[in-house]
Formats: C-alpha cells, structure tokens, sequence
DNA sequence: GGCATTACGCACCAATCGGTGCATGTCACC
DNA sequence: GGTGACATGCACCGATTGGTGCGTAATGCC
C-alpha cells in the first residue's frame, strides 16, 4: 500500500516522505528489536530474552523488514549450534540516534503529560458514556 | 551522550514505554494528521482535502486517537453548518516539535540511504528467490 | 417544508498483524 | 544413528486496520 501512495504522497502532504520514516515504526516490535540491539549486536535468542514477550514468528518478521530496510544487517557463524548476530548498520544507528532518541527523550520529558491526558480522557469518555 | 541514549533505550525497552511512544506512529494516518495539524488548525473538512486519499471513517478514528491521547484538541463551533477546528495541543506541538521534527530530518538526510537498501534487499532476495 | 452543507456514527469487508504450535535443517556430542 | 541447541519456516487463528457506503442530526436558506 505505501507503494502505491508513494506516486501520490507528494501531492497529498507536503512532507510525505515522513510517511515512508513513520512506517519504520508501523510495526509493534520493530522499535523495540532496534532500541536493543543499539545495546550491541545480539543474536536471535538474546533477542528474545531480553525483549521478553515477542513470539518467535513475529521477531523473525522485524528482523526481515529491518533488514530489508537495511537498518540491520545478519552475520551467521558457520558454528555448531548455528550462531547468527544481528546488528545496527550505520543507517540503522543513525535512525536510532536520530528519530529514536528524540522520541526516548520527548517520552521521557513528556510521558506522564501523555499518561495523564489519556487517563483523563478515558475518564471524560466513561463519565459521558 | 551515547551512554545516556542506551541508558534510555534500555529502561524504554524495560518499561515498554517506548511502546507507548512508537504506537502513536503505529496508525497510519494519525502522523500525517497531526503534521498537517502543525501548519495550523483545520477542520475536518480542509484535513480530508489537505491529506487526500484518507476515507471519512479514518479520520475519525485519527482525530479520536488524537484527543485521547491529547495531542489534538476539538472546537466545536454553535453554528449554522457545524463547524468544528482541530489544532495541535501543546503537547502535540511538542511531539511535531521534537520527534516528527527529527524524523523529517532524519528523513531527508537518510531517505536517499534508505530507498537504496530498501531496493537492494528486494533485488538481493529476487536474485536469490 | 425541503434542500444543501457539515460532522460523524454504523454496518459490512478484505487485508494485515501478531500469536501459537509444529516441522525442518545443521552440526557437535554421545 | 539419535539427541539437543539454535535459527527458521509454515499453517492456522483471532483481533485490528483501513476502506466503502449509507444514515443522521443540526441549521441557514429558499
């Protein structure tokens, strides 16, 4: 679908290139695999272990988009138990620098803003509902 | 600098709320809203033309995210056709302000990197598929 | 009263997303 | 040759997303 838009995007809203960069973060657990692995490169299982709570189809998915999106690049081991490491490319490192902190620091600075604006208007809602 | 960055991303990824951030961007149109909203308040109508391609039932559903989330507030004016405004609040303008700006940036230095990765991974995987 | 405009709700649909469970291939080790 | 750790693949499923179309309430105007 965002290949389609993509011919249209430009006519539609001035920035939309924005588009293709918020897709980076359309998926749940794409932004979470990139915060980790911005620790250090990590393999599959670490993955998992330190995100806790992805299944194992869904990790695999992210890896694939993220690798097709060339944020993060596979270096397999010819090792006995098959060891394969994932890592932050410097496109990938730059998206988290960039985008990712800012997002970290703007949840950070304005999270409770968020949280109570949510609370208050889940309240709002049941009051009137 | 770096430390700080991975102490965020390693607290965020603890306490999901990262999650809570990058799922203000997990809808598709809701960052596209709210970029449109930042040149000004709308109305529901000027936002369907200014977006173009977005159906009725979505926007609704965007702008009622949006408030839920307080990033948008909603004027409704006593008025022969209703008439209805929609403009960022401060904490959406600090969300444009901070992590949209720094994805557009982003978008812009990077966009050019990323279309190529995207590219070469799909050429990669149809030579090999 | 009937019409047009505007905001918005609702029903129905196809596609997608994330989750669960099971199967496969590799290679050290027994 | 069987077993186990590890990275993946695949089939199946329910929930969610976005899209289309239609209905409705409010109100100025003819």
């Amino acid at each position: 679908m965002a290949d389609k838009m993509s011919d249209h995007c430009y006519e539609l809203v001035a920035d939309c290139r924005l588009r293709a960069a918020t897709d980076l973060f359309a998926h749940t657990w794409d932004p979470v695999v990139l915060a980790t692995l911005s620790l250090g490169p990590r393999r599959r299982r670490e993955l998992r272990a330190a995100i806790g709570g992805i299944s194992d189809k869904v990790l695999t998915e992210a890896l694939h988009r993220l690798l097709a999106n060339g944020l993060i690049n596979r270096h397999a081991h010819a090792e006995a138990p098959p060891r394969v490491e994932y890592a932050l490319t410097s496109l990938g490192q730059s998206l988290v620098d960039g985008p990712m902190r800012a997002l970290a620091v703007w949840t950070t600075e304005h999270g409770d803003e968020l949280l109570d604006a949510q609370e208050s208007a889940a309240r709002t809602r049941s009051t009137h509902g």
